[in-house]
Formats: C-alpha cells, structure tokens, sequence
DNA sequence: TTAATTTACGCAAACGATTGCGTAAAATAG
DNA sequence: CTATTTTACGCAATCGTTTGCGTAAATTAA
C-alpha cells in the first residue's frame, strides 16, 4: 500500500484502463462520466491515496489558491495576531496562507515580493517597510496580475485596498490620559519617520498636547528604527538632557525598550516615570509597575485585509473599488 | 514597460527569432549557446524584465527550492526564534521557508502536512502535536519522497532526524535550583503527557528531587494540554489543595500562567512563591518578581535542523545516516 | 581535398493535470 | 425504421520550462 512515488492520473487511467481525462472527469463527478465508472475510478483512487499534484493543477489553472503575508516579524504580537486573523477567514474559504518575515529589512522585502510574484500566489497581504519607494517600484514591476491589501503601514495614495486602526486617535486618546495623570514633559518614541503609523501617531500625540495647552518640543520626539541600538541612545539621551516624566512608545519593541530602560533609573523616577504604548504582547498586563498598552484589534485587521483580498482575487467584474477600513484601538491597563 | 502579463519565454523567442529552448539555454549561460545571442537574449530579457515562472519550472524538475516548517503558534517566542534559526540557514542555501501554525490541533497539523506533500515542498521541519499516532498515519502515506527533521517534540524511534534542547538536564537544574533556595513542596506543570518532551523534562524534575531526598508526589503534577482552562483550572486545584512553594512550568505559556496565578494569591504568598519556567519570550526579565527561565537556545536549533534537512535533501547518496543532536538550555534570572 | 569534429541552434517530448472537441454506441423521437 | 439526441468516453492541446537528440554550418584534422 506504501507507494514508493505518489500516484498520479495516468497511474489510475492504466490500471483502470481508462482514458486520463475520463479520470479526471470521474474525480471530479463530471456529468459527463458514467454512474458506475466514477464509482470504480472514486474507489480505486482513495485506495492508492491519489492526490492530485498541486504544481500541475497550478500551472493549468493559474492560480495557487494560496495568498501571502509578509511582516517584519512573526514573533511580534501584533503581526501574530494579524496573521491569525487572515487564516482563520482565508482557510474558511480554503486558501492557504503563506508566511514571510522581513526583519525591517528592504531588501529581504524586494526578494521575497518577486519571489511572492513568479511563485503565482493568488495575492499579498503586505505591510509595507521604510522604504517604500523601492518597494513600489517592484509592486509596478510585477505588474498588475496580483491583488494586494495593505495592512497597518500603508501608502498615502487612496488607489489601494487598507486596512489599519485609528492611529491618530489612539495617540490621542493614549496622549490625553498621559496629561490626565499630571505628566506634561512627554517624550514621543516614534518609529522610523516618513510613515503612515508613524505620521498619524505623532499628529495624535500633538493635537493632544496643543489640546491641553501644553507646546510641543521638538527634542522630546524621537524617531528610531527597528534598531535596538538607535532606541537606546535615543532613550539615553532623553534621560542625560530632558528627563521626561512621561513616555509615549509607538510599537511593541519601543514600548517594552521603554519600560526596561525607565526601571533603570534610581527611584523615585523609576516608578514615577510612566509609560503607555502600542502593545499586542499577551502578558504586558503582568508587568509592575504597569505598562499601559494600546491595544490593537489585530486579530479583527487580518480578517478584514483577508476578506478584503479574497474577495478581490474572487472578483469576475473587473472595475475595483478600493476599500479603506479604519479600526479603534483600545487603551488598557491604565489601573 | 509594465507589462499586463508576465513576460514568457516564448515572448522572448518570438521577439528575437529564436527558438524556445535556445532562450532557455542562453539565460542559464549554456555553453552551447554563442556568446553573441546568449548577450542579446540576457539583455532583452532583462530589458522586458523577464521572470521564470516557478510554477512550471518546479513542475519539470520535481522539486521547489522551498522547505516548509510546521509550529504550533509563531507568536510563541521559542518557535519564532526556531524559525529565523531556520531561515538563516535556508536562504543562505537558496531555499525558501514556508511557516504553518497548528494551533495545537492535530486536525489542521495533518492537513498542513497532505498540503505540504502536495506542493511538493523539497522537505518538512516537524514539531508534532499531541496525538502522534495519526499524524505518522499521514506521514507514511506521503511516502518516503518528504524529508523530515523533526524538533523539539520528537518520536521516540531512532529512524528519523532530530534536534532537541536537553530536556533532562534543564529540568532537573531547574528543580535543583529551586530546591538551593529552600523549596520542598514543587509543583511540576507539565505539559501534555505522552509527548517527548513532556516526558523528560518529569524525568528530569523527578530524579531532581530524588537527588535531594525529596519524594515525588503525584498530586503536584499536573499536565495541561494548550488550553488555557485546564491550566487555570490545574492551578486553581493545586493552590487550593496543595499550595506548593514553587513551581515549573514546562512551556512558555505555563509559565506565565503560573506567574499571573501566583501574582494573585495574598501577600505573603505571593511573593515567596517561586517560579521556573521554560521561556524563550524577550521580556521575561522585565518581570517584578523574577520569573526564572529556562531559555533554549532556539536559534541554534533551528539552524540544525535546517542544515540536517537541506543535507539530506541535497545528499546524492541513498543511504541516509540518521542524526540526533541535542542542544543545552541555560537556566536565567536566578538573581 | 575528404573526413572527423565542434559549434550553435531547433524540434519535440516531457512534467501532471484540465478541458474543448470529436465520436462511437445507446436512447429517444418522429 | 430512420433521424436525432443523449450518454460516455478518448484524443490532443495546453499551462511555461527544461533537455535529449538531431543537424546544418563552420572548423579542424589527416
């Protein structure tokens, strides 16, 4: 029973002596094919354990029924959450999703795009790295052939389908509670400037601060890229010169880059100091003294840029309509 | 420039006068093509950005240059660090690296792995669920086409590729660390039984406490499968029954439900009671009171398994050598 | 100068599945 | 009983590449 080399079509046909296309047809209960015959073919191939060869179903068929995700890093809990999100809509409509991780590096984005393209994946689900114009450039060279959504950093342009969470307004809301708790120095850890979360983060922040009358100051605003060291210096920095009394963090690893580098500090800095920032981390409730955590509907953002692409891929009329979801992120652990 | 459709071979021969196969040969540099079409082609091509479809070229040559790896959750740090270990490798050799995620169900894990066969993936990384009678049901029936390393969870024949952390020694330091500081009555939550891991690291916590004249009690083992009622549940039962001075936790997740339990008992208890656990999560350190861990080195292994599978599946030769190598785990945050 | 070799290319089969079309035999219509 | 339709199947092209083999022309050997 333990084939040495899987079964294929002309396999059965032969043993069944039957044409190949009649066990095609029989596999897949075509009309055209007699009651009986299909019965025969049915039995004989779950017997040999027939599986059709996806490769050559793919190349017939242009399409992969598997679309692709590409992140900076699965183990941050947010992409996680995102990409558990996709799969549990895009394998309730049986496709496959495939995962890739960048590390926030462009090139490894640039590779892993083309190789998204010439391996035929039916769409991308794709968050865009620093960099963007060289990845727009291959977005162009690829062609139009593959439907992409953005999710969570996304392009400026409203000619493409996104998917992201109320930044401005979590920044916000996030910055309003920092200045609710008496704090007024509040230094801004931001991600890499120049894009969206970035951008909408920081005019959150602002708009808060200007709200409470309170004037923005440049030299607490601090951008890093996903550089362990650039955080540091930059939090170092901000210790020797401003010693800010509040921090406002705009990713996981910042957030938590944050917290270790405040409880550093001698007291009573170390547990005055407080900090909120974007957190998807499963036990960031367990730390003391608290981090206050923005929250975002991750989970929630990868069922909506998967249905969003699947129905795209799915789509028979070709006039698109691109669509722009914004979702609310929620503050917590704010005791 | 931008092309509708991807650009083909045929595009090429036809806009050059020449025939298909003398494209094919003259982009893989052939030596029995002239130097003077082969420039011409390589530039036109280039010049209309032309792209192999991968589809069809793994069609004809039976392989796909890409390994897939099955996880439980990638979100679980030690899982994602097995798989950067992995891709470290694998990209360095050309190949790509699909991620699956089980979600601890056996049903989706043997429907990843009929899937993983039916792509033709060039060789699978295996980290198998509870059940493991069905899944090598699967397994056989792919037929021996499919490399496996298996890791961290791993059968227990000897006829197959593994790569685990030592399992034994790292629970039996960390009973006997917890023992140093004056511990008797030590929880073990353990993982589901049954497994390899499972079942060394009891061997190691048990020889641990026989080590130091401390006989092992039943009723503080408890094993969980991956929900996190029954963990809950477990440790409601102890803490109520048996209050344990310390525990061990066997995976990332009991870990920290051990901490988040034990942070909710009433002072004194609280902070007496310790804990050690198996952790790979960035931000363990960060917690007040310690959380020990048992940190493995996942990257590493990851990067092991990956060079036994690409060796195996490059390896000319038939006869295969099975491998096993077992890696240390070191014990942190012990202050 | 003839024979043997090399160079540079084209033809066509393969990889495994799908599908439009053709066609015998059987069933139904007239 | 002939004409038409239906049933049930096979042939062969196709998806995009790769590659064994064949062969004219060009080169080298004798």
């Amino acid at each position: 029973m333990d084939q040495e080399r899987p079964v294929k079509l002309s396999d059965i046909s032969k043993a069944l002596n039957l044409s190949v296309s009649t066990v095609s047809r029989a596999l897949k209960d075509s009309h055209e094919i007699g009651e009986e015959t299909k019965r025969i073919v049915q039995s004989y191939a779950s017997k040999v354990n027939y599986r059709p060869n996806l490769i050559a179903q793919s190349l017939k068929e242009m399409n992969t029924r598997y679309i692709a995700i590409i992140v900076p890093e699965i183990s941050n809990s947010f992409f996680a959450e995102i990409v558990n999100g996709v799969e549990f809509v895009a394998n309730n409509r049986g496709y496959h999703v495939v995962i890739y991780q960048t590390h926030d590096s462009t090139e490894r984005e640039i590779n892993i795009i083309r190789d998204v393209a010439r391996r035929k994946a039916d769409g991308l689900l794709l968050s865009p790295s620093t960099n963007q114009t060289d990845v727009n450039e291959v977005m162009k060279s690829i062609g139009a052939k593959l439907p992409v959504v953005y999710f969570d950093r996304v392009p400026s342009d409203n000619y493409c389908h996104k998917v992201v969470c109320d930044n401005y307004q979590a920044a916000f809301e996030a910055t309003s509670w920092l200045i609710q708790q008496g704090k007024r120095r509040i230094a801004h850890m931001a991600g890499p400037s120049g894009i969206s979360i970035s951008i909408e983060r920081l005019a959150g922040y602002s708009a808060a601060l200007l709200h409470a009358g309170i004037s923005v100051d440049p030299n607490l605003i601090r951008y890093s890229n996903f550089l362990a060291r650039e955080a540091w210096d930059n939090l170092r920095d901000l210790e020797e010169k401003y010693q800010p009394d509040a921090y406002f963090a705009s990713s996981d690893r910042l957030s938590f880059y944050c917290y270790e580098a405040v409880q550093q500090l001698p007291e009573p800095r170390a547990s005055e100091v407080k900090i909120v920032g974007f957190t998807n981390a499963p036990f960031a409730h367990l730390l003391r003294p608290k981090l206050s955590a923005i929250v975002q509907p991750a989970f929630d953002m990868g069922k909506i840029a998967a249905e969003m692409l699947l129905n795209t891929i799915t789509k028979k009329n070709k006039d698109i309509e691109y669509g722009f979801i914004k979702l609310p992120a929620v503050l917590k652990n704010t005791e």
